[in-house]
DNA sequence: TGCATTTCTTGACATCATGTCAAGTTGACA
DNA sequence: TGTCAACTTGACATGATGTCAAGAAATGCA
């Protein structure tokens, strides 16, 4: 049903993309949007009833095309904790710089949209659920760093994963995404393995 | 000149401060700030010209109250330099709690407010100063970790002691602050100290 | 005490982004 | 040719920031 409003909804998210990818959040306004696609801004709303949701779909529909999923194969099939946690970061991490325009959009409408609030909640408690994966199978191979419970290694984990140490890193600090992937590897190892 | 004008200021600055404490930053608006004082929103904007130098003027008014400087002195009077980060990531960890209420607020406006983006990034540039002296400090013992530079290491630091982390750890997962600073200290050593 | 200056108040208004509403247009398709 | 979905134009409400003008009240000084 309704291919032709398929066709504008897939517009709308890609000039979205485009708009985040390249420019301050909140330069990308309703209007702005609208413009880039070419209609009208209430032509938006009769699409998406609220920025918040436009941006929810917009990560949505990234996620789609990019497949993340099948990035985390790699890091579901490995044997040992070790080099699982090895494979999640490289694929969490290579994820951040595609998400980080439209992640950047939903955490400052955070504050102030509940909505905007829970979907990217919802993003980093699936990112949680990658390091508690992770941390587990360190556990059963008992490689788990002594001391430290799977709910606390879980944590820590997920912090220095988080997108703002990549933005500090990457964006302030200048860093390659390289040399990102290869500190930020050895710092997560240190903060979870035994003798890690 | 002018002591009631101070004495008004005062009492703006320590309600805002109050305000960004128990609550959400966007919840603070310029009408619930002189609310708080006491007085009409526009005699607000008869002291401060916006809300960002509100914040600021709210940030350097704590900073003299809570003396930041005493508590680094300990830090800059530390005979090594793995002595010297801990006393430092022990004084700014603590220090993290007292600003971060008009430090979320900061940050939140930051996006959009030039004004309050500069505001921050001068006290995150001041923290990264400690850093880059707790760092200079380790290389100057020949306790850095091999194979890091000092403005990498600096770095490597400034992100491990962000706000941003102590809020995911003692916001988000519940850590108490002794949890934070043990941990926290344990990783930044791990980060850049050699065979930390 | 009286006068001038500073401080504050009230109320109206401009701006900007989000979001709503209503009425009309266009184009595809049956 | 008529119907329906998609879109347009334009007006309007809301909520926050910030501005402006005129007047009231407190303060300080002579």
């Amino acid at each position: 049903m309704s291919s032709k409003s398929e066709k504008t909804r897939a517009r709308i998210l890609e000039a979205t993309l485009k708009l985040l990818k390249s420019g301050q959040p909140h330069l990308t306004r309703m209007a702005d949007i609208a413009k880039a696609v070419g209609i009208s801004r209430q032509a938006l709303y009769l699409h998406y009833p609220n920025r918040a949701d436009l941006l929810v779909a917009a990560t949505k529909y990234l996620d789609e095309k990019v497949n993340i999923d099948e990035s985390l194969a790699e890091s579901r099939a490995a044997e040992t904790g070790e080099v699982r946690l090895a494979a999640f970061i490289r694929a969490w991490g290579n994820h951040i710089p595609v998400i980080y325009g439209v992640g950047r959009a939903l955490m400052a409408m955070s504050d102030a949209d509940d909505e905007a609030r829970a979907a990217w909640e919802g993003r980093m408690a699936a990112v949680r659920h990658g390091c508690a994966a992770a941390v587990a199978a360190l556990s059963r191979d008992g490689t788990l760093r002594a001391g430290l419970s799977e709910d606390r290694a879980t944590d820590l984990l997920w912090t220095v994963l988080s997108v703002r140490n990549w933005e500090a890193l990457t964006q302030d600090c200048g860093w390659s995404q390289e040399d990102y992937l290869n500190e930020i590897t050895r710092l997560a190892r240190a903060a979870v393995v035994a003798g890690g």
